[in-house]
Order: structure tokens, then C-alpha cells, then sequence
DNA sequence: GAGTGGTCTAGACCACGAA
DNA sequence: TCGTGGTCTAGACCACTCA
């Protein structure tokens, strides 16, 4: 609680480092509860005997943390846990097989160029006319079972060979930067609940009308325009999506 | 590009605040290409005659927002967008209601206490031995339509009436503190597809088999004893999930 | 007016990378 | 060895809150 030589200033480990994770472990321990006050600035800069900046980048760690917040004026003071509120991250595929150690595949189905039909002029904006699409259709497998179902759609302004690696594990950004002369920087993804349709699930190897997460995702150039889109399918006996929040252990 | 009285250093806006704006748009506009180096911190720091520590608070910035990133020994670089990596958003139901303008209600159909089955004792891993759970079952409408199921279980260790508030809006969290004498601190939430069950299909007006989301929640106290855990289904057809990834404009 | 957090400075020393 | 970003300081002034 109080008499801290528990900040090691010759340590290799920065002091504002240290002192953020004593401070979230005093939270923690309830030494400090929500909505109380933690010491003025300038009483733990005096306490452990250090510039009052660096007391302020430990607590700006905090904050961002959303585990305290700052009124000017007034004081800072402990948040309460936010447990409503969810971020749910979907990581990319092939890194989290990697991650986990398991094998994983691309296979292409199909690869090829398309005239934009009505549905896809208005995804990407197009005006009347011709306009060539280029159109993967992929399958995402692991440990030799088919996990996910992607279409992907670009506006194709080259007409560079597919490399190799595309093949592969096309991305839709990398599809875009390739064959287009678009600089993908954005992008927007809506994610659905699903079931399979005959189509689907014979692909999938599931039942249809077999729960589906379904993935909507539009790329965007820096003007805001819509340069690549792609639908994905993931089987929903497979894939779960997690989160942590609130005041988890951190490092 | 240079010569930049573009920063105002008598306004009230934060100088560290203008210089993040102005990279962060030069950036956006690819007058800095990703890959390359910004300026060095010294060198931004001359030319618009601010002191280095502001001109780290502005890159402290964009490397928050994944935008740059800086190599210590090397200097500061413009970062790829990453357009990969998903962070999905599902705010608190009644946030959304009342942001969109819409008339929402929870309906409790069920609030009991019951005997912890195996199921229950697994999940709060708890002893042999006769546990009293609390057991919420409430529905969420909006605009007279069901859109949620959830089902809240809590360890129920205090014998404190229902208040009014919690019938309305009963909130894992909150039931928690005021009827156990556990204090929630933090969440796991997992998010699964899922189909309609006969029951959930009649209660929430749809077909059996219609698309549905499932999360289930998991709350812990500060030793991470798992206090309480909730099942909640939505209509798959009336929620979706969106997120917004790499450099979309911000403010 | 006293006390709080918010911003900014000018300078110091360090760790690291590259030549 | 030099230039880079990383840390830290001691002090200044401001905006805000509350009595």
C-alpha cells in the first residue's frame, strides 16, 4: 500500500512499465475500487520518488486499458469493469492454423474473369457497361477437412499472370493491389448467422441447413471506393469466435 | 509537404493533436507510402519549431491506430493497412436500441432458484454438494418483434429481494453483485452459429432451423472463479456484426 | 484560490542498428 | 561512430472543479 521501493528505477524494465503494472495490480487486489480516486499525480511522482510525466505515461497505459479514467480538475479514478460491450476478434485464417499447429490448405475451385452482372455493379458502384470482374472461388481445408467456402470478387484493370503464390491463398487485398490499379486501405466486414444450402453443404461436407457463419467483406481504395468483395462461409460446427474483456490478466 | 505553419500553436486544439492529423492525412493521401520512413523526430520536431516530446505524442498516436510503426535504431515507418485481422463490435443491446431510436423491452419470462445439475456445477466449478442457483430467463423485443432469448444463471449465495430495475434489465454484472457475494471483473464470451431449436423457434416467431447466434458468457470474479454464465441466442436474420479495419477516416 | 489533470518544453542519457 | 527511437527529468503554464 504505501513505502514503495517496489519500483526498481535501476532496472532494466522501464519505471513507467513497472509502475502501470503495480497500479493494475493494486486495482486488481482491491486495493483500489471502482470509483474511488488513485493518488494525485504529483503524491505518486512524491512517493516513489519520480517526474510526475512518467506517473502520467503509466497512468495513459491505464487508460487505454479502460481500466481508469481522468476527469481534469477533479482527479482519476477506477473504473468499473465494462462487461457489456464485446470485441470479438476473427483472426486470419491461415494464421491461426498456424498458430495451432495445424495443417491447413487452399484449394481453387474456380479462377476466372467475369462480366459484372446487376448484383455486382451495385456492390462496387459501376456505371452502365462492361465492366471485367475477376472471380476466385476458394476452399479453406484442415487436417483434411473442409472448413470455409470463399468468393472473392475484384474490378480487373490488369492483366497480370497469376503468380504461384495467388493460387495458393489469394487474399483479397493482395488480389486487388495485383490486378487492379486500386490501393486497397479499408475495409468493412459484416458478419451473419447462416444456414447451408444444397450447394453449400455438399461442398462443405455438412448437412443442409447446417449452421453457417457467413462473412461479407468490402476492400476500399482511399477514396471510400468499393475496389474488392468476397462472401465466405464457415461451417458453424467449426469455427467459434472469442472474447475477453474487462480487467483479464494482461502479459 | 513542407514549410508547415500548418500547425497553429496559439489554438486550443493540442499541437500533438494537429501534427497527428496532419501525418495521419499526408499518409492517407500516400504523400508517405507505406514501407517508407516518416521524417525523423527530430527533423519534424525543427520544422515546426515543437519540442521532440510533443512530436513522439503525435507518432504515439498513429502507432496506436496501427498506422505507423517505430524501430528503434532505424526510425519510424508507415505501416500496410491490415485488413486481416477483425475486430467484431456487439455493443450492449440496449445501447443499440436506444442509439437507433428504437422502442426495445425485456420480458422476463422465468426467474427462479434452482439446484446446481452437473451441467451448472461444471461450468462453476463447483463442489459435490447442493448449490442454489439463480436462473433468469428473460426475452428482448423491439418494436413488438422477439429478437433474444437468454438464459442468465448466477451463484446465489445472498437472499436479497428482486429489485423493480433488475426485472426490466436484468444484467449478468448485475445480478451478480447485488445477489452473490462475488465481484465480476471480467468476461469470456464465445460466439457460435447455431439453428433454431422447436422451443427457441416458437418463442422468437421463427422457423425451426432458422439461422441464429449463439453467445455464451462466462463472468469472473478477481481470482477468476467463474460467478456467473449466460446463453443467449438472436435471430439470426435481424442481427448482424460490422467492423471497420486498416485506415477508414476517423472523427 | 487551491488543487487537479492536460499540455509543452529543453535537455539529458540510453539501447539499438548500420556503416 | 553516428543517427535513430526510448526513457526520464524538472519545471512551466493552462483549463477545469470545487469550495
Amino acid at each position: 500500500m504505501q513505502e514503495g521501493n517496489l519500483i526498481d528505477k535501476n532496472s532494466v524494465i522501464p519505471i513507467y512499465y513497472q509502475l502501470a503494472k503495480l497500479i493494475r495490480e493494486q486495482i486488481r487486489r482491491g486495493e483500489f475500487k471502482p470509483g474511488e480516486a488513485l493518488p494525485t499525480e504529483i503524491e505518486i511522482a512524491n512517493r516513489y520518488e519520480i517526474s510526475r510525466m512518467t506517473v502520467r505515461r503509466s497512468i495513459a497505459e491505464l487508460v487505454s486499458e479502460g481500466m481508469v479514467y481522468a476527469l481534469q480538475g477533479k482527479g482519476t479514478f477506477v473504473a468499473s469493469p465494462k462487461l457489456d460491450n464485446v470485441v470479438f476478434e476473427l483472426n486470419n485464417f491461415s494464421h491461426e492454423m498456424v498458430q495451432r499447429g495445424l495443417n491447413y490448405k487452399t484449394t481453387l475451385l474456380e479462377a476466372k474473369i467475369i462480366r459484372a452482372d446487376e448484383e455486382l455493379k451495385a456492390k462496387f458502384l459501376l456505371k452502365e457497361g462492361i465492366h471485367r470482374i475477376l472471380h476466385f472461388r476458394t476452399v479453406l481445408s484442415a487436417e483434411n477437412e473442409r472448413l470455409s467456402l470463399e468468393n472473392k470478387y475484384i474490378i480487373y484493370t490488369k492483366s497480370k499472370p497469376l503468380l504461384e503464390s495467388e493460387l495458393n491463398d489469394p487474399t483479397l487485398p493482395g488480389l486487388i493491389a495485383t490486378h487492379s490499379d486500386y490501393v486497397p486501405v479499408s475495409a468493412k466486414k459484416v458478419l451473419k448467422a447462416a444456414v447451408a444450402t444444397n450447394e453449400e453443404a455438399s461442398i462443405l461436407g455438412v448437412s443442409p441447413g447446417a449452421p453457417l457463419f457467413l462473412v461479407e467483406t468490402t476492400v476500399f481504395d482511399p477514396d471510400l471506393k468499393p475496389v474488392g468483395w468476397s462472401k465466405s462461409i464457415f461451417r458453424g460446427d467449426r469455427y467459434k469466435i472469442t472474447s475477453h474483456d474487462g480487467w483479464f490478466q494482461k502479459e
